[in-house]
DNA sequence: AACTATTTATAAGA
DNA sequence: TTCTTATAAATAGTT
């Protein structure tokens, strides 16, 4: 929905669209963190840019990451740190999978219920979406 | 960071902290809509709003909901859906705890590994953070 | 990296 | 809740 910032050239450059993804992601991340700290909401995102490279923010009010650091962690070698970050990359993936099935079985729900709500209200007319009902059994307007 | 929109007002009502986090969650849901479409990313969201509830964005290119409703799904009973509900919210629970446990670890390590950098590198003096070396060795300024 | 012209986001109020 | 509006933030293209 909607235009961005400026028009978008027709033709965009392989590297633009990196700058791209790599600015909006940081705008996303920063509004998600703006979120926690307004909000004291959680958030975690996941993103996997067009390179296929993940970027992914967590935010958990509980957790003191500096403490766990000061009572126990040993720096680690280059190899482990790439032990770490494939790991991290493998659980990513598998989160996003989960994510996207879970999410979109609850629409197939929700879509089907309103569908069914639309066939077996038919009696109530015109005011049936007018009271403060389930925002589920809204027809399409 | 950042101001926002307008100044805030001191006293914020608890009825308008849930208008801000029901404004600012679409905005980012957008925002990374935008994010899928304009640069070809997959992006994955989960919050839990001020009152524990549970929004989720999942986007993965691959997958045709709409086919699938078209090929077998069936309306399900309100009894259901609430399986399905609950369900989701302990995937979603359950992933936002794996990736910011994962995203912390990966955290710890690149701060431990910058920290060992400082220790390692004393000899280039004052010059050590001008150049273009890695973001990770970087001091904190 | 920084600038800038626009568009978008959004807090408060109606 | 939805709309409006004033102001700040985001950002695409450029320098």
């Amino acid at each position: 929905m909607a235009k961005i910032g400026r028009p978008l050239s027709a033709e965009r450059s392989k590297f633009n669209l990196q700058v791209t993804f790599s600015n909006r992601r940081n705008g996303i991340f920063n509004k998600a963190s703006e979120l926690c700290t307004l909000c004291a909401a959680e958030v975690a995102i996941i993103t996997f840019s067009p390179g296929n490279q993940v970027y992914s923010f967590g935010h958990s009010s509980g957790n003191d990451v500096i403490n766990r650091i000061l009572t126990g962690a040993q720096p680690q070698t280059s190899s482990a740190r790439q032990v770490i970050e494939a790991h991290h990359n493998a659980i990513v993936r598998n989160l996003i999978a989960q994510l996207t099935q879970s999410s979109e079985l609850l629409d197939e729900e929700k879509k089907l219920s309103k569908d069914m709500n639309m066939l077996l209200k038919p009696t109530q007319g015109q005011f049936w979406w007018a009271g403060p009902i389930d925002e589920m059994s809204k027809p399409q307007l």
